[in-house]
DNA sequence: AGTTAATCGAGACGGTACGTCTTGTCTTGAC
DNA sequence: GTCAAGACAAGACGTACCGTCTCGATTAACT
């Protein structure tokens, strides 16, 4: 029996994916240099040993790349704790992004948000690839808690996840306040308040 | 006897202020037209009758120049309507500004904060002349709330207006959901929920 | 029993002369559309069907391709009338020879000799298929003349082509004056001037 | 009394001529090392200290840098020798013509008339500011040898000076033969033959 | 009234990156 | 062994802005 959808192998020359590799590698190291700001695809193409018609083949502008290259670097860690109370796992995952944020892992979060401010295709791909799997995830854990009987079974899932992060992406983005532990404590407590079931 | 800190006029020719406004108009309507990211000082200059020079006097760049523009269009309207009830103030101006944000000002401010994320003096002159003015409102509303009786004296007031604003730059800015009145009826409930006292 | 020197048919494929004559056919196409100086190898190989890899198995670039075009497509026409009289054959021909020139073939030719000011080989083969033959028939039409009693037998034969063809090329060239009847009747005159025998 | 036709100097910057000497110092330099094939205009750019803008805002390729190059260090040099006999001072200058063209020289000619065929404006300016000037030169010398009883007052002067250099031209740009000094003397025999007066 | 100095417009300049284009090579599977 | 398809490195192309600069012209307060 044949392989019903077999990997119909185009004509040409196959893409070399030791490029694509090194391209995203080399995003990847001057993200961390220099930032977004003053990335260039001149300086992608020369540290990845590649021609810049390459660069402009597979990706439409330095946005596109630093976004797969980001995407690429922070794919596999989603990772809530997974203790008997889904409130203390979802709080603790919230002290974790706030320590990410703190760090070399916000500066790029804030620049890919920034940028996507201006090119919607990037924003689009921010949210699809990074927020949206997050968002998910911790929406899952919270049905968890509404299965245990922790949180009350009429909230709406999406609007606590909006009450419980959007202060962490507010303080990132405006930097008018710190992303400290108080803080998250602050938030969390305020915005699982109406949502508690009495035990 | 003189004035001690009398205003000391300088010798040359003062400042022609026409420019001023004319760079400023010029700024704005280039915003409204194509948007932060395809504005450029030639553009401004050209668009204004003014030399590349004079812009570079008075400005250190396309991002001081766009900010002191959609603050000089955006000045005077902080309104908060003025009820009995400070809780209904406060949730009738967040709104207005759902609905200012689903507009063009909705897309100024994005690319302003995109802006701020690779720039720092641009974001601390967006922070300092448009967000915390208007922390401050909301937070002045808010007590005249505590004072007669409606919230609980203990809240933490910063934490409080974060709750109550921060979503609705989160939807802004990630464009994740609408920013409709349902959204706004529901942050307001829930971050009100626990500052609420019992009448 | 086998032929001992049999043709060897190598191994693989042979070679699709189809590719060749189209390769031709769309190099002289393009030539004619867009001139030599915006004839691409990507434009020939897209137009004929044909892989850049083929084009460069077998012409080492541009220039080698375009000239074996015109070639081609020019080859068999060295058309000397035939009276009784060199010096009017010579003369027809030169009429004729000028008026190729203000047309389509001029401008090739033209161009052809322009590459080759820059590409050794592609001159060489220039002469060596173009120019030596049709010099060389011009030749022996002379030497008929001089057979004849038509004209002076010690004359530099080498010298007196030059003198006939070398203002027409000129003029094509350098495109300082007209290539027309007037011109040509002047220039075989005064060329013929002192090789003619008193009949 | 003022200058009718004072000079109204424009309103900018004015042009920096150390740029023009510069570009054109470079561009010499590297058409002596490289040729015209292999010029670049990133190449003049840096070697001239000079950016790729001012090179483009005075001149619209590389063809008219390389012509005004050409021109700027050619311009001083159209020597014809002044002896008594019209014909023997055109003789002598054909023969000087001759060996610049067998040296660098003529190889620039040589690529800039090739350059040529693909580009009218080039063309022109070749013609109208090194042809024509040699051509009047000449002529004018011609028209002396008539006057002083050398040659016939009924020759026309534009094909004279055609049968005289156009076989110079036609070996430098097709090398088939060589631009020797038998070669001039041939040239000049049979050219001048017609049109010499018995003495 | 003449001097002085800051400001204005215009626009040339060195610099940098852009995104496109062409060249000539290479790789793969089909024939 | 040759073909079509097409990815690849290299590098020049011409354009667009950047931020700086050099002019002559303008404009007031201070001589």
């Amino acid at each position: 029996m044949d392989t019903p959808a077999q990997k119909k192998r185009p004509r040409g020359r196959p893409r070399c994916d030791a490029s694509r590799t090194q391209i995203l590698e080399a995003t990847n190291a001057l993200l961390e240099e220099v930032g977004y700001a003053r990335l260039t695809m001149e300086g992608i193409a020369a540290r990845a040993g590649v021609s810049k018609a390459t660069l402009y083949r597979w990706w439409p502008g330095k946005g596109a790349v630093a976004m797969e290259a980001f995407m690429d670097a922070t794919k596999p860690r989603i990772d809530f704790p997974h203790t008997d109370s889904a409130v203390a796992d979802v709080t603790a995952q919230m002290h974790l992004l706030a320590a990410a944020y703190r760090g070399a892992t916000g500066r790029l979060v804030r620049e890919l948000i920034g940028l996507g401010q201006g090119d919607p295709q990037t924003l689009a791909a921010f949210v699809e690839s990074y927020l949206l799997p997050r968002r998910a995830a911790a929406k899952d854990v919270l049905r968890r808690g509404i299965a245990q009987g922790e949180l009350r079974p009429d909230i709406n899932l999406e609007l606590l996840v909006d009450a419980l992060y959007a202060p962490i992406f507010h303080r990132l983005l405006l930097q008018h306040g710190p992303l400290d532990d108080a803080f998250i404590r602050g938030i969390a407590a305020s915005a699982f308040a109406p949502a508690l079931l009495p035990r």
